[in-house]
DNA sequence: GCTAAATTGGATGTCAATATCCAATTTCAA
DNA sequence: TTGAAATTGGATATTGACATCCAATTTAGC
């Protein structure tokens, strides 16, 4: 549901935030989140362009956030990778029925448009000082199995 | 967000759901929901496993579902080519915290849940019978005395 | 039984997401 | 000025999602 991409640009910002306000330089970050370093540097790039982050180049650079973690949102985040595509017309593309969806993706575009609440109401600030937790990352098991279609 | 297999699969299904209880074939399907004929036949064939429609081989065969409508929900439909992964585990491999999600993976379970219950509380006859929509969308075919579907 | 209608399954092709590698560039500090 | 640290961008695999094609099989009706 969520694709990798999105997965690993909410890990490293989350440990940006840990950080807050220091930099973090690209493989710290990937060590730190467990996330291939030369592909991190990828998404970074893109939340670079999307304005999450900001590079510094050379000796004691690194990756830090653009606002504090007080400012940023998940969904910010989120959107600089991997936009939320909310439906906005009839995916068979007719014309005949105005701009209204069908039933069908009217409730698939409601739980778009829930997801995306969710995400645009909660900081990363939030996130980082839930009662519960201290470090940001987390624990145990992997399972990324999916159902093969074919 | 929604895969295109996901979103081919509810479209056949809807409008075998407006046809219900009578099988469509897949070329008939494919060209009332707008889908390739060939991949849609291999959607149906997931739905098949997954206990969703029921095929029926040779001249005036085809696909129909095996519940009615009103038992149907489209979650069911989801999971029959593409379980929604709930996030049961930390995506990092990390023991150190038992099995509790960490802030961050909460939320995003947390939004797969609501997501999870949005479609397992809604059959499709509910997306059919919408009291709300005057015009079907979404609405497809050319022939057909009987407005179609969606 | 024969034929046309229909699904099934396998093989294959295409493209975007994921991932890796490296040379070029920027930057700090000695 | 020089060297080490760090990002940047391009080139290049690799993998899975999406898609197509076709031979084999099943089935109804004549």
């Amino acid at each position: 549901m969520f694709s990798q991409t999105v997965e690993y640009a909410l890990r490293a910002v989350a440990h940006l935030a840990y950080e807050a306000p220091n930099a973090r330089t690209t493989e710290q970050l990937a060590e730190a989140t467990r996330v291939p370093s030369a592909y991190l540097s990828k998404v970074l790039q893109a939340l670079s362009r999307g304005g999450v982050v900001k590079s510094q180049r050379g000796v004691g650079g690194g990756m830090s956030l653009v606002k504090t973690p007080t400012e940023l949102t998940i969904l910010e985040v989120v959107n600089a990778v991997e936009p939320i595509q909310r439906i906005k017309t009839c995916p068979l593309g007719l014309k005949s029925h105005g701009v209204r969806l069908c039933p069908l993706h009217r409730r698939m575009d409601d739980a778009l448009a829930t997801v995306e609440a969710a995400f645009g109401g909660t900081t990363l600030a939030e996130v980082l000082n839930e009662p519960t937790h201290s470090p940001p990352l987390c624990e145990v098991g992997v399972d990324r199995t999916r159902a093969k279609l074919l």
